[in-house]
DNA sequence: CGGATTCTTGATCACACTCAAGGAGCGTGG
DNA sequence: CCACGCTCCTTGAGTGTGATCAAGAATCCG
């Protein structure tokens, strides 16, 4: 629960290109119509929880963010994961309709959310571009209600691959060697599968030399063809 | 695939409560800031395919469309039902991110996207609106998210029908007996189950006393308490 | 009234979950 | 630096549940 409000800092960033995530910015930053805070959160802490007040909208610049929501049993349901440049948070909500946890060692940037629902009001442009980035978490979660609802474990995990490989891609370099920062149970409440289910899946994914495994969470694809083949299964017309 | 297009009438519409849909209106409606088409759609006619080109965004006016993609080899997920208040088709989009099908006979009005992306780069207001219509589309996808990936069958079902229950009450008076005009193999692939276990799921709910069943796909709640105690398993907190 | 579709129920099967145990990796402290 | 302990990961065995396959009943519609 440790958190750490840093000063004030530069708000602006390094070239970080945005992601799908909960919220995905457009091109333009935040930054560039809002003042914003720098805050470091460290792995496990919870940046907010289910049904708390909301003041901050956060932009990542650093780090993984899950997204998730509990029942009253204790099953979880992850609905997301979020790294740099994705947006945590709703603007014209009252109160946060998710937990948000950190995966790893997170920073993000502070927009008071009065602040930027004044400036979407203010700006067609920002109010534009939000719309965008509230439209493409909905088109996100769509690929994810489509996978839940009717793919096979071994078509979910291959789509969680390829999608994260995609969003590495864009972020850094072009590698083949993924880290999946999260744990199998998170991955598990992901796809909507146990942790077992998950092993198992990615060690036939092994066996058949499509991936291997490399110490510390990481990944290497080596047949990202067959990956898409699995995950990609979705009919155009 | 019958289609008639009407002239371009009153777009002004009666009372209609705004539901939960793909999209979700807020309160004022898009006829105030633009001028529409009405469009009749007989009912298992298609509005758009997936993939097609966006040319207009949709409010229903009366009756259901369901909302859906279809992978390569048939399975198909149904992504949500909207009715009267809801609109159908996203800002901003230039491609159909889903097939738009009539379950029933249904009554469109029809906006041109063009016309409509302007509008809002214009009218903050009309902006914030779209902006929480896109959200409300998101949360409720949430809530879809979290019965597919953690819910059990019975749970799915009764989610379904409290959900439906309170879309009903909103539009129409409030009653215990609800029309539910889509096909138990529509509910299945909206539930990420076969009929058959939706068909089950139901007879249990009968034999328990829970809902009866009327000729003409009307289910009567005898116990909604119970409905909701088995679909609202969400904790905050 | 007849044909087609949709709905319901039953029997069987496959697969993912549950339960369980062992192994690997990591962090901490001596 | 190594040893220990903890957490996370992996694999196995057995079970339960929802899917599949199949047939009959009800309903719709011409």
């Amino acid at each position: 629960m440790t958190r750490q409000i840093s000063d004030s800092t530069d708000p602006r960033i390094p070239h970080s290109v945005s992601r799908t995530g909960m919220l995905k910015e457009g091109g333009t930053r935040l930054s560039s119509f809002l003042t914003s805070t720098q805050r470091r959160l460290l792995r496990n802490s919870v940046l907010f929880h289910d049904g708390d007040p909301q003041t901050s909208i956060y932009e990542i610049t650093e780090g993984t963010i899950k997204t998730s929501k509990i029942l009253m049993d204790g099953r979880r349901q992850i609905i997301g994961f979020l790294g740099a440049g994705d947006l945590v948070g709703e603007p014209f909500e009252e109160e946060a309709q998710y937990c948000a946890e950190a995966v790893t060692d997170v920073t993000v940037l502070c927009y008071p959310i009065l602040q930027l629902e004044a400036a979407i009001t203010r700006s067609p442009a920002l109010a534009r571009q939000m719309m965008q980035v509230v439209h493409q978490a909905s088109a996100h979660q769509m690929d994810h209600i489509i996978s839940l609802g009717r793919k096979h474990p071994a078509e979910r995990v291959a789509s969680f691959l390829v999608t994260w490989h995609a969003n590495m891609s864009k972020n850094s370099c072009e590698s083949r060697t993924l880290s999946l920062p999260m744990s199998r149970i998170d991955i598990a409440d992901y796809l909507g599968l146990t942790q077992e289910t998950v092993c198992r899946v990615l060690s036939k994914f092994k066996r058949q030399g499509i991936i291997q495994a490399k110490p510390g969470r990481e990944v290497t694809i080596y047949d990202l063809r067959s990956l898409e083949y699995m995950a990609e299964t979705v009919f155009v017309n």
